[in-house]
DNA sequence: CGAAGGATTGATTAGTCTCAACGCAAGTGG
DNA sequence: CCACTTGCGTTGAGACTAATCAATCCTTCG
């Protein structure tokens, strides 16, 4: 999310946390290298070990783990504004898979680039340093997720998320939005199998709470989409504070 | 993990990476509250918004995220050089509860402080941006194992991680190590029951795989265990690189 | 128009949850 | 020192969620 302004170029006034200003954003776009990918191709594998940051600028990834037996699970969708690669010691290996769903333009940034601009520059250094907090987050809330809710609400709850995330970057209308995943990388997303997911959605859209069709999400009632998921959007922006969910005591 | 170093003090050298070099540590330890908690209270709830930065210097803890509904799930165990509340904004909320396991000694820093030290440190600021991309790294394994490990070979994980988390602090012996966590907190953490958890550890036993008794885990064939469990430590330190484990095509 | 990928349906099975007890050990108060 | 309490671990039976296997249909695209 730390370039979200770039592609659209809407955040640049009013809002003095974000950084994109266009100072900032030179520093980057100046020396850049930029690379397309097209659908269902890989653009980091697990292990490997890259001198580079990767700025996802236009486009739809998937991050993934993969266990040594095949099996794998995403860990989280990407899109324009995300992160690959922040781990900025000069061999450090990616744990994850990166592959895209959609056609994809990725900036390249060297590391040690990358570290330099940083260096002299705090209020971009802090951004990196949120946008960092925010992944956490997200991740977090993920495993959360995962760990408790049934099929319905996962999926529900990842609606939420996708909705949401494109809702700040402006990118909703009417309730609706772009959600280019099929059901099996909804699936894999929710540590669920391909056809449970599908009845899954066919559940949720026969309640009259969402509807997906050609790669679009509309969601009528936000409200009642949440309240089912146990979605809370606080986590996203960390201005909001989270609702002070009670927790069972210890 | 970036303080691992003070409480057994046996860090100190030969590793340039890690920083336990005395003078770093002396510009938090000069300059701290310590405070002491029982097992089982409460150190941060979810929604609170500190000024200051928690750094955990002795006993376990357990970072768990609560849902409006009141259930709640383990996002991760905590032990000695972990921090809480690393995101550096004065009035920013955590989204997660931090509670006892074990009696627990905690440094408190304000952020302020924190910051200011960081910025006049950049050694120490790199050991703290590794910090967090450990925590990511762990974060995203959970994630990973949440979503398609089935109850045995998460229960497995779960003893993997926190022996080989232990291991790197020196702190096991003869394949065995201190584990103060309940039936009941390590299911929150699977995602599992506490009843299915508990034949899920007898199932374990029986296959000569692990002994748990009186807050000791003792896993005499680790090789083993992880097999079982998919684990692969590589993610714990960034220094190795993880094995480049298949992953099925998109 | 044919091919391929994605979505849908049905039948069956495996894994996990739920509910409900009971056992055991450590700690507490009389 | 014993009775009581409390927390943790263990066991059993039955219900239910989601996985598996196997087709079939629909849509998109070359």
């Amino acid at each position: 999310m730390l370039f979200s302004g770039l592609p659209t170029r809407q955040e640049s006034k009013g809002d003095v946390q974000r950084l994109s200003s266009s100072d900032l954003v030179m520093h980057f776009f100046g020396q850049q290298t930029l690379q397309s990918y097209r659908a269902h191709e890989t653009i980091l594998n697990q292990g490997d070990c890259t001198g580079y940051v990767f700025i996802l600028v236009r486009g739809w990834t998937e991050r993934r783990l993969g266990l040594p037996d095949g099996r794998c699970q995403t860990l989280s969708f990407g899109m324009p504004g995300d992160l690959y690669c922040t781990d900025l010691r000069a061999r450090a290996p990616v744990n994850y898979t990166v592959s895209t769903i959609t056609p994809v333009t990725i900036a390249i940034v060297g590391k040690l680039e990358f570290r330099a601009v940083l260096t002299g520059n705090p209020s971009l250094s802090r951004a990196f340093w949120r946008e960092q907090q925010a992944s956490l987050a997200i991740q977090q809330r993920w495993t959360g997720m995962l760990g408790l809710l049934g099929a319905t609400e996962k999926v529900a709850h990842l609606f939420c998320e996708i909705y949401k995330r494109q809702e700040h970057r402006g990118g909703t209308r009417d309730g609706a939005c772009v959600f280019p995943m099929t059901q099996t990388q909804i699936a894999r997303a929710c540590g669920l199998t391909q056809v449970h997911t599908n009845r899954t959605i066919q559940d949720l859209r026969r309640r009259g709470l969402i509807a997906l069709r050609s790669r679009r999400l509309v969601v009528s009632d936000f409200e009642a989409l949440a309240r089912l998921a146990q979605y809370d959007c606080g986590y996203l922006d960390g201005e909001n504070a989270p609702t002070k969910a009670a927790c069972a005591t210890v």
